[in-house]
DNA sequence: CGGTGTGATGACAGAACCTGTCATCACTTT
DNA sequence: AAAGTGATGACAGGTTCTGTCATCACACCG
């Protein structure tokens, strides 16, 4: 449909990581972004709420894939574990599209405002996690700590898997980590 | 030592609260808040790098009390068990400024910038704790693992908390919900 | 005692972010 | 052919935040 160049948004969110690595976010200006995606500055904020937001495309897909998981693993697996598979699940979606997940995490990082954007969406993959858990039947509180751990063992295991790019494994990764933390909390330190 | 009134940063964040409160954040100015505490705009930045900053004072403090707790935690306890008596130290002096402590998470809880602002506060804190706790030996990842499964225990028990009056007991509110990721960890899922 | 810092503040300009509002125009529907 | 729709452009304007220079009380120093 469309008597414009089609798929604005898209054009948009290409201009804007292209420039955000090009030349740092905070030297780029959303009017830059729209003259590379040949658009106005006033139809950059019709289709993004501000200028970070941009860059959080997937994460709507990453809620549902989650919610998703969680709702079908088998119904006698306990909540950490349906919370276990879900993390697999995107952990092997993030390893499918590494080098886009590393580029992309290369500009968040460098950028308080940007790490506080991805703290909130972080938060609301933890909600959609433990929403999906309560609807299988999990009770409060044990569904929202499954879901806030889960998380946490996310960040651990995603910086892990940043910062060794030897060890591509990130589903195994998030495995181990979970494992590791099992220990953690049964008190057994490892060596 | 001064030629101007004193405290200026103290007035600053003072008025600033009281401004957030009375008409909500988002209505309220920089201007207005510097009207308030007799001072301009300019000021407002040199003592606080934005607008959010201005609610998350005490942050500061929280991190150096956590990072003491774990410190000071028995040679023999266990990573998690550190990262709990932090917890209900931390726990314990929300508890004993429980009014403002309300008052502000009220503000900051309405607002997204906000919240996303917590959630940094809340990583920063997380990672004071795993250095707290690698400078006494515990290894990584563990030490990632058991700081940032804290802080997720802490928002849980903070939401609830929060939700119910009636139970003031921060610390006890901690304890239960370390107890009960132990588990949800260990597989039990309780009834 | 007077000169010279020093440090916090004021004053002002300006860039960038973000929003409200109305006009435009191709395409669709009736 | 007329009316409707939806995405975009154009423009004004408020707010946030930064850079820069001036001011002024106080401290220190000779």
């Amino acid at each position: 449909m469309g008597r414009w160049e089609p798929n604005a948004r898209g054009r948009l969110a290409q201009a804007a990581l292209e420039l955000y690595t090009e030349q740092g976010y905070e030297q780029t200006t959303v009017v830059e972004i729209t003259a590379r995606a040949g658009l106005t500055e006033r139809t950059f904020y019709r289709h993004f709420a501000d200028k970070r937001e941009v860059l959080f495309f997937g994460t709507e897909m990453a809620k549902e894939l989650l919610a998703r998981s969680v709702a079908e693993a088998p119904a006698d697996a306990s909540a950490m574990d349906a919370v276990g598979a879900a993390l697999e699940a995107l952990g092997a979606e993030f390893q499918a599209n590494a080098e886009r997940v590393r580029l992309r995490n290369a500009v968040v990082s460098a950028h308080a405002e940007l790490r506080e954007r991805e703290l909130i969406k972080l938060a609301g993959l933890a909600e959609a996690m433990a929403d999906a858990l309560r609807d299988r039947g999990t009770p409060d509180p044990a569904a929202g700590l499954a879901a806030e751990t889960g998380i946490a063992v996310l960040k651990v295991a995603f910086a892990r898997w940043i910062d060794d790019p030897g060890r591509p494994d990130l589903p195994g990764i998030l495995r181990a980590s979970t494992a590791e933390l099992r220990n953690v909390l049964a008190d057994r330190t490892p060596a």
